[in-house]
DNA sequence: CGTCTCATTGAGCTATATCAACATCCGTGG
DNA sequence: CCACGGATGTTGATATAGCTCAATGAGACG
């Protein structure tokens, strides 16, 4: 959980070409998605490629806002915590999505990956230069982070409304849902989280955590496979969905 | 609580002229703050004064985003409901404040008056085209939907792992940063709010919020005077702070 | 094979919800 | 001015979901 530095010199940091942007595979999802050439040709001159092994913290709430991010495999948890230890994460963010507050000067959160991760350091200062000169841009960004305040408040609504059953469900839901945007089949879901990393999330213990899978696994929800990382099958969507929204049948039907 | 029509004929509703923004109170400190003179004759060209009455709502989750708003007097709750009633606020918007996702085409939240209310109706098509043509301005609205994002965070964190006491600590320690902002001084805080609307943000029952506040009046640390609307005077600012942060002594300090 | 981390399960405990009674405040109309 | 009624707030008694503490299990890795 240390600070790391990002740029670490045993890691392949590839020097920064040309034809970076061009040939990452993020790009379909990315802020920069459909960055025209031009806007392209400067953003590659100013990102950095970082990686961190799991664990690894990116930003540390608080500090100065250095950079923001993209990430392209493995993925960050974002969090803020109180100062006797308790965590609750934001949101995680997988490939394809953006760390940061293009305008904030000190980072709101801490960054940590939860997994092997490479990101898309995008520095700050440069970046703000690139969004003034580039409307589409910075349009796009500030579409990012209004998806994000809307993700956030439908994440208030599960922390502050939901039960415990309730809250696991939605999250099997929402990493289904992502999955699917990132272009998986249906089958096993890829889950690179601890129980630890789960509950940060979802405002709960690991038991209770570990309780709620146990009983959908019990009750022909999903199914769980074990392994580095684990995956998760869901078995009944439609039931699935009936308790994330608190449906009495569906919820009635989980003992 | 239900949908009202915004435009009331029996309200007054101003005819809009070129100096309406040039006098309107709320300008210091409002999305149009720093706006120039450009910028600010086109915006006083789309928006529209709409009054609400307390319990009213003004736009509802889901539908069609066809406007935006600043808060002139008054303050709007902003929600998410669940199919079976539950509700949970995201913030309280207060004067000077912005409701909306500039780039949504729909309303990811309902917006209810909590007290009588006047808006500056920002309608969307319109506001969007003064982004275009505005930079500044669209960079400055950009930063208050940052700025809200990092408050929803907070708000997460507060749902997700702070217990009742803590919550309401915390609100009270946010009204009176706001109160402060808007340039009250110090002295009891107006507090047009309902035990329910109050539990309905912090994620609690009504009851726990009046034991919590009982619990405070009781050991010193605030005072609250009845009325219309009723007033919350912070008597020990220090330890309700010390609560709020969870630190050891001032929450052993109410029992 | 032992050790370490992570997950599961069990047995109580407690903070908060729920249910219910009562109090207070405010407006209304006699 | 007072009496009444409805909304809002407070307080008490009890129930319970989820937390805490503790033991066990199951992979991963040297």
């Amino acid at each position: 959980m240390s600070r790391v530095n990002v740029f670490l010199p045993e890691r392949p940091v590839p020097a920064p070409s040309p034809t970076a942007c061009a040939r990452c595979q993020s790009r379909a999802c990315a802020v920069c998605a459909d960055a025209d050439t031009d806007c392209l040709t400067e953003l590659d001159r100013i990102a950095h490629r970082a990686y961190l092994a799991a664990g690894e913290s990116f930003v540390l709430e608080g500090e100065d806002a250095r950079f923001a991010a993209n990430v392209i495999s493995g993925g960050l948890k974002v969090q803020k915590s109180l100062s006797d230890g308790r965590t609750q994460s934001v949101c995680f963010l997988y490939p394809g999505e953006f760390f940061g507050l293009p305008l904030h000067r000190r980072q709101a959160f801490s960054a940590t990956a939860f997994d092997d991760t490479e990101l898309c350091l995008l520095p700050r200062p440069a970046l703000n230069r690139i969004m003034e000169r580039h409307p589409d841009f910075e349009r796009r960004l500030f579409r990012v982070i209004e998806d994000q305040l809307a993700a956030a408040s439908e994440h208030l609504l599960l922390l502050g409304r939901k039960s415990a059953i309730e809250r696991v469900a939605s999250f099997l839901l929402d990493l289904q849902l992502r999955a699917t945007r990132r272009g998986a089949t249906d089958g096993p879901i890829g889950l690179p989280l601890t129980r630890l990393e789960i509950a940060d999330y979802l405002g709960l213990t690991i038991e209770t955590v570990s309780r709620c899978f146990t009983r959908l696994r019990q009750n022909g929800v999903v199914e769980t496979l074990p392994g580095h990382p684990a995956r998760v099958h869901i078995l009944d969507l439609a039931r699935l969905a009936g308790i994330a929204k608190s449906e009495a049948g569906s919820a009635a039907g989980v003992s």
